[in-house]
DNA sequence: TTTGTTATTAACTGAGTGGTCAATAATGAG
DNA sequence: CTCATTATTGACCACTCAGTTAATAACAAA
């Protein structure tokens, strides 16, 4: 009845997530929004809203994509509770140094550079984090830091906000180390 | 010989350093720099230089105060290393959904949203870092956590991004709780 | 093929950006 | 006082920003 669209859905959200991801809210421009997912800014407006609408989606999309991947991985039975902590500080370990490592966390950026700025976010961001934390819940029920969620979950992000300074790897992998130390 | 300056050194950097620490590198303007100092622009391009290095100014200034002040706490021999620790999450607990405290930590912010992007921040971000984990191990050294530097001093930053978030208070309480645990 | 509807495009807007500069003002030295 | 030097000011610049709009294009229904 009308002209279908010509873009995939589930592609644009990718890519907005990744522009986002890399550049943050402020750090992003049209002109970047636009190369990263090909359309035109009218396209995006009327399929979207507004760039704080963009940023949503992204997060949105982090959320269902990302968080969930993590949280099934820290939910996962088939492993023990701690080889699914020392999966996670392993991935922070290889993400030392690296181009896409420094991209952090995209939950961690939103909460540092926009949460405190923008109610939505901050909401979206909120309940990303109780996401997150469900999964720590779950991998570390059966273990001795069963008792320590918030103090694991919360080293997560600051493991994000050392990775995003530079730290190096070494760095990582002591953290690493300390923190399974306190799960035996 | 020649016209002096009008300004006060000490009280403008002290300025430029709560305007980026409030609203981060790209989110403040001229506009704000120069509402915040009370100069023009002319005159902090030819003091300072250019908005990079108003920014760089900014870092040191919160090294050589801030990060001082926080380690010579942590160095505090009046105090047992628990009560230093004590004393700093009792910060963070404070600072939950408080203005100023979810300015969070001028550091951590520029961990966080400059230092992948720009060379000398990165270099000025991790000094201030390692700085900070000499007071670290000074508190922790005769501490059941002597051998949990890292994993404390990255835990501080990660509160510092849990409060960013907006958590509630009782979250850092129970971040506050779960790390004093670690030392007895 | 005509028509109604929606998608796409590119030119456009006005506000705001970081940065520059020429004119002016304030000082101390001679 | 006169002059050299430096500080301050505010107008100005080119550019980029997010956001809008009018024209065009692609489809389905009739």
């Amino acid at each position: 009845m009308a002209r279908p669209r010509e873009f995939d859905n589930d592609t644009v959200l990718e890519a907005l997530r990744d522009v986002f991801w890399e550049h943050g809210y402020e750090g992003t421009s049209y002109a970047n929004i636009m190369a990263a997912t090909g359309l035109q800014k009218g396209s995006l407006y009327s399929a979207f809203g507004d760039k704080r609408s963009l940023y949503l989606e992204a997060l949105s999309r982090y959320d269902k994509g990302n968080v969930r991947d993590a949280v099934a991985m820290l939910s996962n039975e088939n492993m023990t509770g701690e080889q699914r902590i020392d999966a996670l500080m392993q991935n922070l370990v290889e993400a030392a140094q690296t181009k896409k490592g420094r991209w952090g966390c995209l939950l961690c950026n939103a909460a540092v550079d926009q949460a405190p700025f923008n109610k939505q976010t901050e909401t979206v961001v909120l309940q990303s984090m109780d996401h997150m934390k469900s999964g720590f819940r779950q991998a570390l029920k059966d273990t001795k830091a069963a008792d320590k969620v918030d103090l694991i979950w919360t080293l997560y992000f600051g493991g994000r906000v050392i990775i995003k300074s530079g730290a190096p790897k070494a760095t990582l992998k002591t953290l690493k180390a300390q923190t399974l130390s306190l799960l035996k």
